[in-house]
DNA sequence: CGTGTGTTTGACCAGTCTCAAGAGCCGTGG
DNA sequence: CCACGGCTCTTGAGACTGGTCAAACACACG
């Protein structure tokens, strides 16, 4: 249908001087493949509910999450929004060959996002087959997840869906190096909703389905904790059939 | 979830060495960033319903489709299964990074698949910029497919999902130089249901529903005429709302 | 011309959406 | 510190879409 894409990818698939910038150190490190471009990178902060950029709006810059987190969603004509993904910590966001960005994100809490030259990057990867390499995997992987999702969405009914987008939740977690069975969900009720295809309302009586179940339990409105993972990995069969 | 990916390509955001592999000429034309390698490729040729390579498969090859087409798919854990794309003459299939095929690929009709070793095409991509950046651009060019599919897949109701299906698959037409009014659809209602989102019999439902409502006009079981796609555009409101 | 596969159609039912109201949480301001 | 207002989340009841099961039909193949 629209053209609507966008690279985003963790930072560990990278090149080892978009790495750098990793630290918030000025970049002591350096790698000969990446000159001083990067360094340059300035870092914007934006309160809950801001619109970083917009579907339409030209594309300078390719924005790596620092804190905080992005719901990046389409807006569609009937007033409804499909969210594509969520960016977090080491996300990147804005990567692909497009002019303008082909979705709008919004901050999902106040967000910190240093801003990488686009088109430097551009030149760069031109020039420096590592670095194209690197971006390419970066999209193999957002496509790995892309299908994932598509993998999720299609899943019949709403118990399936939320069993699929908490477990994939869980293991963003553990990228990060926290408790993968105290999920956190910093986004709203209806952002979920609109990643699944499903309603709000939906979404919240699942949560309580669960939680009835014993599969899960609440702590709070932004922190659920998996009860019984092999449960819900059951509900979400969404598992590959080997063989 | 599970990590169900894999890239698939339309040709002309190829380098130019695999171009010259669309003909099936030997070869005359060659750039000197692609060495032999590629002329080597043989054809292999496939039955209706055949499986070239399931998920799991040791992948040393990717295939470019010559003739017929494919379904790819994933197999899930409860019988049922996510259809991921269709492949088509022209596209390319398996590429990544992965060692095994990430799903399976059903041919649709009598297919041929050029075969294309897939290690040497990495190790050339390392070596030369311009072609890792032009797998880049393949990769990207997939992932605002993948996108697209989940924004599809994401419609509410079952009119919107195959309105945008038909959409998209007119758009592929005019992409191979055929009448962008007349939409061919060799694969079997299933696929298509597996690919929405739906069943089969929803599926069939739908198009008599839009027979009923005259908006397309079935010419025979594989080839739908759309007689009022500004209506189907509007069923499928996948439209990004601009501003 | 039969057989098997794929497709269409029908009837019924489960599940989700819609609309609506109430409960919880948080920031603001008195 | 507490009260207020707004937003989010939850819960409820009814309508409706799409899933399921079953049967008839169409088509391709040998």
């Amino acid at each position: 249908m629209l053209p609507g894409y966008a690279l985003r990818c963790r930072m560990n698939v990278l090149p080892p001087c978009l790495n750098s910038i990793k630290s918030e150190a000025p970049a002591a490190v350096r790698c000969e493949a990446c000159p001083a471009p990067w360094m340059h990178c300035s870092v914007r902060k934006f309160q809950k509910g801001q619109y970083p950029f917009s579907q339409g709006d030209a594309q300078g810059y390719v924005y790596r999450v620092q804190s905080g987190g992005l719901t990046l969603f389409l807006s569609l004509a009937n007033g409804r929004r499909q969210v594509v993904d969520f960016a977090f910590p080491g996300d990147l966001v804005g990567l692909g060959s497009h002019r303008q960005f082909q979705f709008t994100a919004q901050a999902i809490t106040r967000t910190e996002l240093r801003c990488i030259p686009r088109d430097e990057l551009r030149l760069q990867s031109l020039k420096d087959a590592r670095i194209a390499s690197m971006l390419y995997e970066t999209a193999a992987f957002q496509l790995e997840e892309a299908y994932d999702h598509i993998l999720t969405a299609g899943q019949r009914g709403s118990e399936g869906k939320l069993a699929a987008f908490l477990l994939a939740m869980s293991r963003r977690n553990v990228h990060h190096g926290d408790d993968p069975a105290v999920v956190h969900l910093p986004m709203l009720r209806t952002d979920i909703a609109d990643y699944l295809g499903l309603t709000a309302e939906t979404v919240s009586r699942t949560f309580t389905n669960f939680k009835a179940q014993g599969l899960i339990k609440i702590v709070d409105q932004r922190h659920v904790r998996l009860i019984e993972p092999r449960s819900l990995v059951r509900l979400a069969n969404a598992i590959a059939a080997s063989g």
